[in-house]
DNA sequence: ATTTATTATCGTAATTTTACGATAATAAAT
DNA sequence: ATTTATTATCGTAAAATTACGATAATAAAT
């Protein structure tokens, strides 16, 4: 499946786990349910997801290793909040990326 | 696989779609070498990637149909670009998604 | 009409992702 | 100590992704 990921630069394998991370709708319901909070949620994400407990469990897993989100044992529950600084790096490539000089268009598309 | 996409909102479907199709390096690449350009390119994408003709052809589609890029017959090659309309979508998503009143840190995370 | 150059598609194999039920692990509460 | 509640992990099956060589498709050039 791989053989070349050598000559991608480090931002963008980075950029691409951070993408790749929020490239399913449960996991972007999961970060949009975390931000409408204005704090962190100790569990209660599985009951907004129309997914088995696993499966959510398994999502939540998916963000942590991107470091999207970080959890904290609290008491009988784990308690989730987003780490907005990754979100923030994700949110300032995007930005920069399309902060070119002069891209004139129909030039040919 | 799927059982219950049913559950997730337009946006939230639509939103994980546009960051899959940048979910692996070589397409983030893509989409930078055309940044880079200020204009169209006509070929050559193959060159800049250390992956084979038929793989880059691959991601090439799949960026096409996530809308992040557009392709147009220019002779005997064929041109790329980059929607940038699409590229603004997924960034004003993004923007607008911190864009929380207050958001206290540190509660419990 | 043939050749040449460029891109897409096909076929295929290896890997990864997604989803679930079942079961463990952890900590509070009784 | 047992029960209860919450989350993680295991095992597993189906599907999707990734990668490549081989081959088609298309259009310019000879």
């Amino acid at each position: 499946m791989q053989a070349a990921t050598i000559d991608f630069t480090d931002q963008q394998i980075k950029m691409a786990a951070l993408a790749k991370a929020l490239g399913h709708p449960a996991r972007v319901a999961i970060v949009e349910f975390l931000l409408k909070q204005d704090r962190c949620i100790c569990g209660d994400i599985v009951n907004v997801l129309p997914l088995a407990q696993a499966t959510v469990s398994q999502h939540l897993k998916a963000l942590k290793q991107a470091g999207l989100i970080k959890g904290s044992v609290h008491g009988k529950a784990i308690c989730y909040c987003l780490d907005l600084s990754v979100i923030g790096t994700l949110k300032n490539y995007l930005l920069h990326l399309t902060h070119v000089p002069s891209h004139d268009d129909g030039s040919c598309c």
